[in-house]
DNA sequence: TCAAAAGTGTTACGGCTACACCCATGT
DNA sequence: ACATGGGTGTAGCCGTAACACTTTTGA
């Protein structure tokens, strides 16, 4: 086990990166900002910080995501951790370890400067790429780490503002995957698993304009599905 | 976007932590070190070190996993990196970032110096605890992750050595898991797999002594098990 | 009256569970 | 002979996929 001495290694900067996703138009969209200086001057990046000394990652995440988002209140939204990024050279200028996280917004208000916020703005996932630094494959990361976990947990949700319909919800699922999904399959999935949803009695809503009004559902308590709500078979997932 | 100034931020020391994990005579061991130090002097440990300053995570993991467990070549072992933990109050001395792996092994001889390593052993899971620091935590969590992924990944040949029983395969799940399972479903199951496991032609091995010969079998080339091979139900499985 | 979106019903298929049963080996 | 562990067969259950169909609204 090593030893504690102070100057037996040099000093690492330790950051979090934040892919705050959320849905517009049925579109994923990925919040970014642009790069002022170099290196990767003018390129977009995924919003981010230092770590300050009283913080632990998670908390800075989530400051950084009030920050940038500009929103008062980011307590309820899902924020998790992806992975640590630590590749000696990820940074030219110094040795910078970063924890990434990736952050789910129900609805997508522009982020016109809410704080000292830096510019970030929404930008559609398919358009996204290239980024600063290694923030491609960190991107990458937290779109299969949340499409993963949309077959067997509640996260779905995460995406929704606290009434939805069940026809938002599988637009949640469609378009994380990419994919199309039987409606009538995807709706007796979701209301035989317990507690994933619950009904907002007596209230509906109309979604296109026309056609008859959904229903109108919460979140419920459950956080696991079972049995989960697999995506339409694609040999060879990544384990 | 923060600054880059070096004296913006407090030192942080970044370190790696292993949950090394293998099966001695059918029960989940584990690899520890006992610490000479303050704090948690006397107590038990997770092995573990600094990173380098040209190394990622990735590489001082492998490093320490050699250090650790005296083995030359540890270049074919499971290796993946768990989550990061960052609690300010973590380490009582000073800011330890610490990035937490977990390891499996086939085989467990025990690890008597192989090279300036502490002395660390195999200590069952179950009398594991209470260990120093947070690594209660980072071993939870470790199990609970090895464990998921024996559902729906090939993980399982990764706690086994090159030729294997159907048997000792089945002995991982059931050991990691803490359940028992259907001899027969299993076998099935495992071998409609494509690319789970193959047969070594020929081969067989007396087991326990007594009964019949057991064909051997490798790990083939497959990484993910499509369909997964699900625990024994429990409601309300962690998201 | 038609298009659009929500919601219900039904049937066929496949995987899984829970067994019963046979095979080969050592004592 | 019998205990022990490996291996095969099978019947029923349950979830799912793939449809057809009905309901309610706006244009």
């Amino acid at each position: 086990m090593a030893e504690y001495d102070k100057h037996a290694y040099e000093p690492f900067a330790v950051t979090v990166d934040l892919a705050v996703l959320t849905l517009r138009a049925g579109a994923l969209h990925v919040l970014l900002v642009e790069r002022g200086q170099e290196p990767y001057a003018g390129s977009l990046a995924l919003p981010g910080g230092f770590v300050q000394p009283a913080e632990s990652a998670e908390t800075a995440a989530r400051r950084e995501l009030a920050e940038e988002t500009g929103l008062f209140d980011v307590s309820g939204l899902h924020l998790e951790q992806l992975r640590t990024y630590s590749e000696p050279d990820r940074d030219p200028r110094m040795r910078v370890v970063s924890v990434a996280f990736a952050a789910l917004l129900p609805d997508a208000p522009e982020p016109h400067g809410g704080s000292d916020a830096a510019d970030a703005r929404w930008v559609p996932y398919d358009t996204a790429r290239p980024l600063a630094f290694d923030h491609d494959r960190i991107l990458a990361d937290a779109h299969e780490r949340v499409g993963a976990k949309l077959e067997y947990s509640c996260l779905a949700t995460a995406f929704c503002p606290a009434e939805f319909t069940l026809g938002e919800l599988q637009q949640v699922y469609e378009t994380v995957w990419g994919t199309t999904l039987d409606r009538p399959n995807f709706r007796r999935k979701v209301l035989a698993t317990p507690g994933f949803v619950e009904q907002v009695p007596g209230a509906a809503r109309l979604t296109g304009g026309r056609g008859k009004p959904a229903a109108l559902y919460r979140a419920g308590p459950a956080t696991a599905l079972h049995p989960p709500l697999l995506r339409p078979s694609r040999e060879g997932r990544p384990a």
